[in-house]
DNA sequence: TCCATTTTTGTAATCATTACAAAGTATGGT
DNA sequence: ACCATACTTTGTAATGATTACAAAAATGGA
């Protein structure tokens, strides 16, 4: 995916091997990982690969706005190569995470009027259709 | 408040001194506590409290549904007395977390339709209107 | 009062994330 | 090619919130 390269490039992120690598993750592979989960799947193919590398990069995504960061269980931060608005389903069982595509930023909230939104999250919780 | 008491009573939570505070500061106090803040307002009434047993009576009004959990940021949980579905809007500046009494359960989301939902969670960050 | 059960407490352990500085790598001018 | 400089990666240590655990304290009934 030469693909991954050049959208690094359009947003001022220098394209290295590490963040081109941790980036085709995060478009490939759209189950919202953790940073330990991406860590696990790089490193047998870039053996010195650091946790520490991982995260810096995540956060620079974040920062440089080509990746959201998902926040639906305490101390378990998940990012996503979408940055659109749109929702997640966490099912309790098998623990995977999907998409709902819904753009609430859409939904008319007047108590928001007064104030100045950057940032919609929202999320649900429950049993999957696979696990029941 | 003997309120609060009471409250604790017919959810099967005896109503230990303790609990009793705990629970009477998150219904006085709707700001949407840390941890930390809880103890940090109680312990000079109660020179004996420990952080753990925050923790532990948290937890506990979580298990029995006389309490619900926000997760807005990553490693900073928050404690809410009301357990009605409804949103949170935080502002970045001041660090407020503001309610928005609306029951997303309402809104219509075919994707959901498959899944069994028991949870739902939405929050909004910006700047608010104090802030501006 | 005695005993069993529950609750609280303090300390240590855990775990995700960040801070930091050293080592490695790329870049651009000479 | 050489060098200086800036940027990136890495490993280790520090941080901070939460949980585990076991001892101490409180409760409540026989
Ligand atoms: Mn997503
Ligand atoms: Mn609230
Ligand atoms: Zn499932
Ligand atoms: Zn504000």
């Amino acid at each position: 995916m030469e693909n991954a390269c050049k959208h690094l490039k359009t947003r001022g992120i220098k394209p290295s091997y590490q963040r081109i690598k941790i980036f085709e993750y995060l478009l490939r592979n759209r189950n919202h990982p953790t940073v330990d989960m991406i860590y696990r799947k790089l490193v047998p193919r870039i053996p010195t690969l650091s946790k520490t590398t991982v995260y810096n990069t995540l956060n620079l995504f974040i920062e440089k706005e080509i990746a959201s960061i998902i926040i639906i269980e305490e101390n378990e931060t998940r990012y996503d190569a979408d940055t659109s608005v749109h929702g997640h389903f966490k099912c309790r069982k098998c623990t995977k995470v999907y998409d709902l595509d819904i753009d609430l930023s859409k939904i008319d909230i007047p108590m928001l009027a007064e104030h100045s939104v950057t940032e919609h999250h929202f999320y649900f919780k429950g049993i999957c259709k696979n696990c029941r």
